[in-house]
This record gives C-alpha cells, structure tokens and sequence, in this order.
DNA sequence: TTGGAATGTCAACAAGGCTGACGTAAATTC
DNA sequence: GAATTTACGTCAGCCTTGTTGACATTCCAA
C-alpha cells in the first residue's frame, strides 16, 4: 500500500487517512499508557488524579500547590480533594515555604515514595516495552510528535521542568 | 547532553530518565490532542464521551452496539446513556440488522456526520501541523510506539477495523 | 498599612465511569 | 417446540473527578 511508504519529500503522510489513524493511535495507546497503574490503583482507594499528584510531587520534590496545580491543569478544588486524602494518608507532607511562609511545598513520604515507584515501575515497564519493540530511531520520532502536539505552554512546562528548591 | 543522542546500538534510550520523559509527554499531549475538539463539545451540550462514540460510528458505519462497546470499552449503561442523547438530537440512528434482528446498526445522520466533521477537523489540524513540524520519519516512529504500548486485543482492535455491513 | 497572592474549605453540581438487577425480542440449540 | 443464549434497553444507585462560587486566613510587598 502506497500509504505506509511515507518517506522522503512526498506529503503522503498527511492525508487524512493518515491523521484519522494517528488520532486512534493515541486514543489506544493512552488505554494501554494508563492501564497498569491504573490496575495498582483501584486495588487502594485511589484513582487517576491520585497517580498523578504522586508523579509531579516525585518529580519535582518541594514543590508548591499553585505549580502542582498548573501542571495538572485543574482547579484547586479537585487538587485539594485529592491532596487531603494523601495527606491523611501520609504519602504527602507538606513543609511551609522558608522564604515565602504561604507556600506548603510538597514531599512524598517514604510511604509515598514506595507507591510512587511501585506505579512508575508498572508504567515503565510497558514504556520500555514499547521502546525496545519500536527502536531508538522510532523513539526519537515519538517524541518529537508528542512535543508537537502538545499546547505551547504545557511544552514549556514540559521542557522546563526542575527541582524546585530555590 | 547524551541523553538526547539515542542513536545506533546504545540503550541510552532506554533510561528511566527517557522513559520518564516519555511518560510525560504522553500525558501533556493528550491533553493538546483532546482540547481542541473539547472546545467545540463544551458549546453544545455534549462531551468526550460523545465524541468517541461519533467517531468510530463514522469510522465504521453500520456497526452493532455490541463492537462499539468493545471499541470504547465502557459498560452498555453507559454507553447508553451517550447514544440516547444523540439519538434524542437526530445526530446518530439505529437501523434494525438484516440478518440478526436483534442488532442495531448505529450510522450518522446529516447532522451527526457535520458534527463529526466539525470535530475531526479540529483535532486533525493539530495532528497535521504536529505531523508537518515532525517530518515523515518521526511520523512513523510515532505510531510504531504508540502500537507497540497498546494492549494486545487494543492493537487488534486498531490495526483490524474495517467497514462492517456484512 | 493595605492590596493581592497562596492556600484551604464548604457547598452544590455534572459528566461519565461502575455494579446489579430485570425485561424483551430474536436467534440458536437441544 | 421448548429451553437457552444473545443483543440490547433500562432503572437505580454509587464513585471519582472535574466544575463554579463564596469566604477565611496568612503573609508578602509596595
């Protein structure tokens, strides 16, 4: 099929076809992205938005609601539902800011730390799985699609991302 | 950085760090990749949940409710919920099977499919502006990782649809 | 000192998942 | 021809996670 010859400088790649199949593409492949720890998750009694509060926190350990809260891209109210029962938990302390006493910044707890891996290791797994299966040079174009896709200022935020202990 | 030179025989890519990465990106991409058909659903008074269910109706015209399910993965109640409503507003019709009574072959109306233009347009446009930004190559990296991080009936699922009106 | 920022909280609501139970018509099997 | 299974619809109730709006507190900064 002419179709999967997309190469060199023809612009067959972009026919709607080929768009329709990269939208059910993602649509598919997000199931699969979100399944395995999605699977740790309903054992507890957590969800999705729990799962990801952990990441960031993990990720960026210090800090504070307001960056958590753009990240996740949702409202203060529903992040807060979620940081109390992480909190009650003792998966998430919250130390107050040094510099600026109105910041809670945040830390997993070993407890924290320990669910965090456990949910990182399950969706890693697949990840790797799925890297090693597709190669370094698909690899490369995955990444660079997902980027292009992405709202300029999540990929701000995407590319930006550091330890926030200032 | 080394990290960004995963290229020949190296495992670089394979760093939790890369993994992570792509973790992320996934995550802020899916968010581009359903924000601009979101916009136009929130107008009306309908959802994502709509919006799969319009489009693999337009994918495959004449499928049972019984493959729809299967395709989305949801349970019939609420699945049913969905197709009541753009039952209700004349955008999606059932047509008793021909062979097998009992089916309902789902197919858009006027109305649905312009909805479904309306939708995949938008969400295409950023498919194509991400897929020109990255090249053909990067394309075909793309969807060979997001097929290899499908679950297997997923991948089935995507890579085996065809018209049904047997 | 005063305005605004960072945060928490209460209340109410909606979408869209889920389970369980039940009903009906049509197909299939015995 | 009767019994079972399949394909679907529906009622009821529950949960998570998102929303808006309103209000309080603490603290930084001009």
């Amino acid at each position: 099929m002419a179709e999967t010859s997309a190469s060199g400088e023809s612009l067959l790649f972009l026919t709607d076809e080929q768009l329709r199949k990269g939208i059910e593409a993602m649509f598919f492949a997000y199931r699969g992205f979100t399944a395995d720890p999605d699977r740790i998750l309903e054992t507890m009694d957590y969800g999705r938005a729990h799962h990801r509060a952990i990441h960031f926190i993990n990720r960026a350990p210090g800090l504070t609601v307001s960056s958590l809260l753009a990240m996740l891209g949702v409202t203060k109210q529903s992040l807060n539902r979620v940081l109390r029962t992480l909190f009650e938990d003792g998966l998430v302390e919250a130390r107050v800011g040094k510099t600026d006493k109105r910041e809670r910044r945040l830390h997993l707890t070993g407890k924290g730390a320990a669910l965090e891996r456990a949910l990182s290791d399950a969706q890693r797994a697949r990840m790797r799985a799925a890297y090693r299966a597709a190669g370094p040079q698909a690899v490369q174009g995955f990444r660079t699609v997902l980027e292009a896709m992405m709202d300029p200022e999540m990929r701000r935020q995407y590319l930006g991302l550091r330890e926030e202990t200032p």
